[in-house]
DNA sequence: CGTTAGTGTAGGTTTTCATA
DNA sequence: TATGAAAACCTACACTAACG
């Protein structure tokens, strides 16, 4: 049985994962719930949970600086963020303190399912921490200071459609095949998968804008083409970027702030 | 008419593998 | 650790069609 701690400001989010946790997933136990960092860390005291859920941005003690608290005091545990719009390169930063994964509020059902399946797995095969997909890769590169700032890089840089491995791989002086070699390697992602999957979740953020045109959200992060992006997004999604909008504005009306999103599923968000 | 989706294709880019 | 070659994959482009 896994223990969890959620921690988060806004109730109805710990709620809705509360919700998820006990309906789908009956190997974990919601142990305790806090509104900041600072109940967090009597929290952990008091339970020691194997895996602490944060959201980044809270009154007092943000999840970071409990992060950070909790590895100072040794604490054995999976971290994972929630990070909310604008917050991405916010948890970027986080990934450098180790996290397991991050997800993007709103939170999709499927990939919180998935993320909290994975690290279940990896505890009970006693493996070292190994990041899941996505930006979670990060973590390993972290430890090569080509691919660490590498992915500085790619978050300055992924709007640009020109964004290329072999520029990437120019920029640091190395060949395009060792820095793609290296890249996947450290990463667990390809160069481009790890932009693409940056780019998709930038365009579900805009794309909760319904004032913004689908057309220029893919222009905004960096898809020069729109049948391109049609077609990544719905390779990645399951479901184009028109009924992805339609899918939020619809669980935003009938369910209330923490609704929608998705990845790589078309099932419905927490 | 503007927006979005779908398809085929050529050319460019990335990944993989063998090798030093 | 690093490179080169070739295969595999991806992207941009052009075009058509559906929909409101």
């Amino acid at each position: 049985m896994m223990k969890v701690l959620l921690v988060d400001d806004e109730r109805v989010v710990k709620r809705s994962m509360r919700a998820l946790i006990e309906t789908e997933m009956t190997d974990f136990r919601i142990v305790a719930e806090a509104k900041d960092g600072q109940e967090a860390l009597q929290a952990v005291e008091l339970y020691r949970p194997d895996i602490v859920i944060t959201d980044i941005r809270m009154p007092g003690m943000d999840g970071l600086a409990l992060i950070r608290e909790l590895k100072t005091r040794g604490l054995q545990a999976e971290f994972v963020i929630v990070s909310g719009y604008g917050d991405f390169g916010y948890a970027q930063t986080a990934l450098r303190y180790g996290v397991t994964d991050y997800l993007l509020k709103p939170i999709d059902a499927d990939y919180f399912v998935s993320v909290l399946t994975g690290i279940k797995k990896r505890i009970s095969q006693s493996d070292p921490v190994q990041p899941t997909v996505g930006e979670a890769g990060a973590a390993d590169g972290q430890e090569h200071p080509i691919i660490r700032d590498s992915l500085a890089y790619i978050a300055r840089h992924y709007t640009d459609p020109t964004l290329s491995l072999k520029d990437a791989a120019g920029h640091y002086g190395i060949s395009p095949n060792y820095f793609g070699t290296l890249f996947k390697k450290l990463t667990g992602l390809s160069f481009t998968q790890y932009v693409t999957h940056m780019r998709i979740e930038k365009a579900k953020r805009h794309l909760q804008k319904p004032f913004v045109k689908v057309y220029e959200v893919g222009l905004a992060v960096g898809f020069d083409d729109y049948a391109h992006f049609a077609k990544t997004f719905r390779k990645w999604n399951d479901c184009s970027p028109s009924e992805y909008r339609q899918r939020i504005i619809t669980q935003q009306s009938s369910t209330g702030s923490f609704a929608g999103g998705s990845e790589r599923t078309n099932t419905d968000a927490i």
